[in-house]
This record gives structure tokens, sequence and C-alpha cells, in this order.
DNA sequence: TTGTAAGCGTTATCAG
DNA sequence: CTGATAACGCTTACAA
């Protein structure tokens, strides 16, 4: 690097590497023109403090790292946009890690946040509620970890989510009101904290309506656009639902686009409903109903929770759920 | 930090901190038995080295910063997971900071990024072309940039971006050859880099076809979608305009949400297309044609240039621009 | 193959 | 208000 030290700058200042250093620092005693005369000429030598010897010195980085199991959906971008402002209001540095829903990159990530990288986690979980003893590397170091959307349950940390439950509640008897009787459930993986949650609320709806459960309604899917295609071609040719339940949005997204193939008409043949962060669900051919979930204020809350914990010197969150409620939107896609 | 250090796994195992240290590189001398024992004690005690004390050593943070004027929107998000997987595949951490299209923020992170935080620097520019010495930091610091999508021409740094004014030049022609008379132009900011670039593919499109520019035909808009809602509709019912090209996604929405609400028959009254990297155009009402940028492959590009540079140790990437080419797609939305 | 020791750039403490 | 000094935890010559 073609750095300047402290030591080259108090040189050049006939000062000492302490004064020098207390002219960075707003708490120090110094005399204001000395400090003016020490910042002027740090700003001229290009010289800001190394941060790697501060942050050894006092064993504080200002970084919080951020953990998602995907990237590029408009959830995880939304979410990710809260934190970062609350970050960014806080004075600290972001880093951000994908999984790609490996548990197994998920520790990876964990394990290299356990050398004083980062000063507290926030993050999404990948696994399946099981294995993540890697969690645990993160309270013996005494960093302090937030939840936000998927999370384990067995992990002491503070949670904000969704009401993922009440909302696919909500959803699945909007369609059953709305004259469904065959609704099909779309989900990734119905084990995962997310999917499995989204599903309990549809079978209860179903079970409340006095409609028996048809496990052979709830088709799991992948992350792949064309096998969920495939996936939906299949199973929908198969059990002619009349309804549709997506736990995530892009599988509404596959539904749509193959009932437009199909010719099956939406909302005539078949209504549909998903959770989505979608802006643009008004604009779809039809405008798709949607449980909105507040992804943006999830991410902004969840590193509140973080900074509030950092403030205290905390080295742990609470065990605490916040949850956040969702908008069920009926747009025409679900219209009776 | 209930952190172990290495003296105290030294101590514990009866050994030196260097042989300790050894265990942990790959290159050193030290026997396998030893090693295997050392990592071994380490797991158990959570031990891992702080890399702070390890930056500070050998001035190396393995770490990258990404600068992006804005989030959530499909662009970036997708740009940020080419980068991210670049970043997470070359062992380096990635620090995401986002300046809300604001160059005075770009300055104060580029600023926090010279003190050795990072050892490179990508980024999408936020400013006009003017007003950037913040940059000369990072020269000076000798970090090496790469831009990507939006940059400053006057800096000297490779950039990866997409052929703007090639698909604008194409998008327009195609409404010209589908019939359109009156054009207009959405665009944020008609002076940065790729509203400047779009325009002129636009500008030089009409000319080539013999029609004369009609500099009101060009339309400002803001960030927000309310605001540009009642920019467009304002616009659009004094100019009547038989062709719509928008700069950016957003935008187009906006444009097309209008459309629907006052029964302006796209594409029969208007025709439209615009840039944009979403997904599901295919399934807007109509479906909307779109000049698609790589946006992933953007982001991956630009990470592998910094990379590379990396690897060389070169403590610049070399005023260079590589020019990703953009697909047009049309679809219903511009129909003749 | 292992140990010793110097030093990376800062800052808190203490003394002046 | 300013200066000297030790310490943060690690790595790498160099010595053994």
């Amino acid at each position: 690097m073609g750095q300047v030290n402290i030591k080259e700058l108090a040189a050049k200042l006939g000062l000492s590497t302490s004064t020098v250093s207390r002219a960075f620092r707003n708490n120090s005693d110094i005399n204001p023109s000395t400090k003016e005369r020490i910042l002027r000429v740090a700003e001229e030598l290009g010289y800001s403090p190394n941060i790697y010897a501060s942050s050894l010195r006092d064993s504080k980085s200002k970084t919080i790292a951020v953990i998602i199991p995907e990237f590029g959906n408009n959830f995880f971008s939304q979410a990710l946009k809260g934190i970062e402002q609350q970050a960014r209001s806080n004075g600290y540095h972001t880093l951000i890690y994908v999984t790609e829903d490996d548990v197994q990159q998920e520790a990876v990530h964990i394990r290299s946040m356990c050398n004083g990288r980062v000063e507290g986690v926030i993050m999404s979980a990948s696994g399946e509620g099981l294995n993540h003893i890697h969690l645990n590397l993160l309270k013996e170091h005494q960093v302090p970890l937030v939840f936000f959307d998927r999370f384990y349950e067995d992990v002491e940390a503070t949670i904000v989510t969704g009401d993922d439950y009440k909302s696919s509640y909500k959803a699945t008897k909007h369609l059953i009101t709305s004259g469904c009787k065959r609704i099909v459930y779309l989900v990734i993986n119905k084990h995962i904290s997310i999917g499995k949650t989204r599903m309990q609320g549809y079978t209860d709806a179903l079970n409340d309506a006095g409609i028996a459960l048809d496990e052979a309604l709830i088709i799991e899917c992948t992350n792949n656009r064309e096998e969920i295609y495939n996936i939906l071609k299949q199973a929908f040719s198969t059990l002619k639902p009349d309804g549709v339940f997506a736990a995530v949005e892009r599988l509404a997204m596959s539904a749509l686009r193959l009932c437009n193939d199909q010719g099956i008409a939406i909302p005539q043949d078949l209504k549909l409903v998903c959770f989505s962060c979608s802006d643009i669900a008004d604009l779809l051919n039809p405008a798709l109903s949607t449980v909105r979930q507040p992804a943006y204020e999830m991410g902004f809350r969840a590193a509140g929770v973080l900074f509030d914990a950092l403030k205290k010197q905390q080295t742990f969150t609470p065990k605490h759920i916040v949850l956040l409620s969702s908008e069920l939107i009926v747009r025409t896609s679900s219209r009776s």
C-alpha cells in the first residue's frame, strides 16, 4: 500500500503519534488548533488511520454480516436494503454472504465470522431445523445474532419474521370462499421453516373448512425455472386443481406462465394467490393476488434489534419473536 | 470477545506460537502430525486466527467493496449476485455500500475504503461525470477499481458495461419501423452516463429515420413511483405519444400502469419498449418488449477483472471498456 | 521441524 | 494539552 502511517505523519508535523491519534478521536483532550493542523496535513497526505490496527487495538470492527440463502429476488433485495440503510446510519459496514440454500456454505460463512471480523450477524436460515451446531460458534464467540424471515427454532436469538401462518391461513381461506375445491400448495421445501409454517396455514384452513387434506396436492418444486415449469405441467394435468397457493413468488410466476401457455383461464378455471414482494403484481396478466410481506421493514427491524444489542454491549439477542404482518391483496387472479 | 488467542492455544499445546501459526498456513514447514494435533485442539477451543491481526501483519484483507447507487431493483441484485459469487469462489469477503444516487455518499464510502479495509472496489457510479476527485483517493492508496454499468469517463479504470448505445438505437428503430411517429424517451436523468448514452441511441435512430428530434419528448422523471406516475400522466395527455422508450424498467412500469388506467391500448395506441432485467416481462399485461442487459454476467465479469488485477498484484485496472451485448426481446407491447 | 523475537499501525494509560 | 510506552494477535525471518 502506498499508505502514509501515523508515525510518518507525526514526524512530518513534529508531534507524537499519540497527539496525532487524538486528532482523529472526538473525546480526547487536544488543542483545537493542533487538531485542525493535524487534520489538514493528514488530508494533504491522504492519511487515514489503518482500520486493522484500530480494530486489533480495541476489538471493534464496526462491521456486521448478513447471510441470506439466495440473491436476486425481490424479498431479499428489499430486506437487504433495509439492513444496509440501518447499518449505514449507525456507521457500520455490511458484509454480505449468500449460501445458495446450502447449510454447509452457511457454516463456512459463520466460521469466517468468529475471528472478530464482525460484531454481529443478521441471517435468514438456509437449513432445515437440525444440524446447526455451527451457530453455537457465534454464541461461543459472543457474536450477537438476529434472524429474519427464516430461522432455527432451537437457536437462542431474536427473530423478526412475517405472520406467515396467519397469512397463509387467510390466503387459503380466501381461495376456499372464492369457490376453490382442489387447491394445490406450491413450495420449494415443505420442511424448512417458512415452507412448513405456510403449509400449516394452508392445511388448517382446509381443515376448518371441512376439506380433507390431499397430500398429493402439496407440490414440492425446485429453484430452477424450467424444472418448476415441468413439475407444474405434469402436476396440473393430473391433479386438475382449481386453486393455487404458492409459498414463494417464483412458483406462482411459473404457474401463471403455464396457465397462459395451456389456455387455463385465470381466475375462471383456476385461482391463484402467492407470497410476493413484487411491486408489479398489479401489472401482470392477470393482476396477481399476493400476500405481501414487509420485506424492507423486516430487514430494517432485524438490523434495529442487532444495533440495540450492540449499543447495550449485549453478546446475544434474547429469544423473542417479532411478527410483522403481511397483507393479503386480492386482485384479479383470485376473484370469483 | 470470549476469544482464545494463539498464545493460549500454544501454551495449552506446549508449543510456540509460531508453530501454531504455521498449522494454519499451507505452505509452511510443519510436521503433519503436529499440524493435525494443533488443528484438532483449535477446533475444540473454537480458535481461529484473528483476522485483524493477520491483516495488519501482511496488509491483506481478502475483502472487496461494491458500491451501487440503489438497491432493490432487478439489475443491481442480479449484478450483485454475480459479484458475490465471484468473490466467494475467490475466497473474498464482500462489503456492500449503497449511495442512494448521492455522490456525497459515494465519496464518504470511498474514503472509508482507503485505510486498507478493502483490496479492491467494484462500483456503479452515482454522479454525473464531474466532481469525482474522491476517486483519486483510491488511486493514491493503490486500491484497484472496476466500474460496471455506470462509470466516469475520465477515471482510469476498467469498465464493464452494456452496449447501451447500440441497443437503444435498435430499440428506437424497432419502434419506428413498427410505425411510431411520436416516441417519448423516459429517463431519470439524461445527463448521467447511462441516461445520456441511451438518449444518444434514441436521438440517432430518430435522426437516421429522418424524424426531427423534439426535445419535449424527452421526459425526465424521478425515482418515486407516485411522482413518475404523475409526470407521465401530465406528459402523455399533452404530448400524445404513440411510442415509449424507457431507459429504466421502473419508468416503463409506471407507463404501463398509466396506460392500463387510462385505457390507452398497448400496442395499438402506443408501443412500449424498455431496458429491463425482469424475468417476468413475458407475464405482464401486455407482455413487455425489453432490452435485456446481462446483469448477472456484468457483475461476474467486473469482479473477474478485479480479481485478475488482484492476482497480478496490480494496483489499478487498465483503462479499457468491456461491452456486453444486450438483447432486444420483442413482445406484445411493441408489436405492430 | 520448531522456537525466538521483531514488528505490522493503532490507541489507552500514565506521566509530565 | 502533549509525549512515551505497552499492548492488541499474528506472522515471518532467522536461529537452533
